[in-house]
DNA sequence: CCTACCGATCGGTAGG
DNA sequence: CCTACCGATCGGTAGG
């Protein structure tokens, strides 16, 4: 692993830990054991540093929609499994750059706030045509479904919090409950 | 109205919409007309406006749910659809300060965050006391537990953001709605 | 990768 | 509520 990528992890976590604004370049510096100065070398700025974080993690997501969202053999149901799946894949695999794309979007400068804006919008587009979709084929319940798009996308980004604290569940029983519970709601089915 | 109140639900706004961080004491001044200096003969510190607004809204919750915990005369139903009705109430009427609690209260000092996370602890746990109960009566389905106090919380936590982007939807419907589909799901019920 | 240092900005105080 | 101002800290640069 190069400096530059030990860097950008090292901030992901600590910019979890604290903050954007509140990490300062000294932090950074002082947990990788060098001096602020010598981050320069191999950093624009501590805005650059955001901007990898976050828009490599996006992308992640964009592509995944974007794979699975024109496959006809799937039903929305799949989809939706195979979205679940991925939620809970990166909230394991990558916390600390998750958790800086839900939490410190907000500190990109201009025009990565607005391109990383459009991600998003696009990514809840295609969620929410594959919910559309479900209910015209009665495979999903007829509620709001802007309250069901909500409801779920509000769970699934929030799952790294919940994951960080619950670490001896594995990957598979995870996926499974998340699914069963998402899908069935709380009701006794009695 | 006096200036004290005045100035924290104008912070409330400004923290929510960059960050207690990133809003300076000037900004606060130049928003209510008046030099950053003259806020400082009606409040402390930046810190206690922050502390005034999260614990004020804080309370808000925990008293809510010591009220409705104890009565007996309600199943856990019944009492979910109470927990549900507040947080809606609470997202539509004092969405600033909710925002600064549920993304600022990191930032709060230690004395006060911690009292803060006991406060938060001791929500989560009466609501889990809830759902425990809800299952064993069998009015609510026999899935992993923490996974509905967690899936149904993240929810009830985000409403806020989407009521801003919706606000259309008036109270009655939206206590309906949200509280059909956590409580049904979104499967179809065929 | 370091030392040395910068201009800007911050929360907050003194004194009226 | 204001003017004037402070010490500290910030992101970042120069030069080696």
């Amino acid at each position: 692993m190069d400096r530059k990528t030990q860097i950008i992890q090292t901030a992901a976590k600590l910019f979890r830990e604290k903050g954007y604004k509140s990490v300062t370049m000294r932090d950074l510096a002082d947990e990788l054991g060098i001096k602020a100065a010598s981050l320069y070398n191999h950093i624009e700025s501590k805005q650059e540093i955001l901007v990898i974080i976050i828009m490599d993690i996006a992308k992640n997501f964009t592509e995944h929609i974007n794979q699975i969202f024109p496959i006809n053999e799937l039903s929305s149901i799949q989809k939706l499994r195979q979205v679940i799946r991925m939620h809970i894949d990166l909230s394991i695999d990558k916390t600390d750059a998750l958790a800086c794309m839900n939490n410190e979007w907000f500190y990109l400068e201009d025009s990565y706030k607005s391109s990383f804006l459009n991600m998003r919008n696009d990514y809840e587009n295609k969620f929410r045509k594959i919910i559309l979709k479900g209910m015209q084929k009665e495979e999903i319940a007829q509620y709001d479904p802007e309250i069901i798009v909500f409801s779920l996308l509000s769970t699934l980004r929030t799952l790294y919090l919940w994951y960080t604290k619950n670490k001896d569940y594995d990957r598979q029983t995870l996926e499974e409950d998340v699914t069963k519970i998402l899908l069935s709601g709380v009701n006794s089915p009695s």
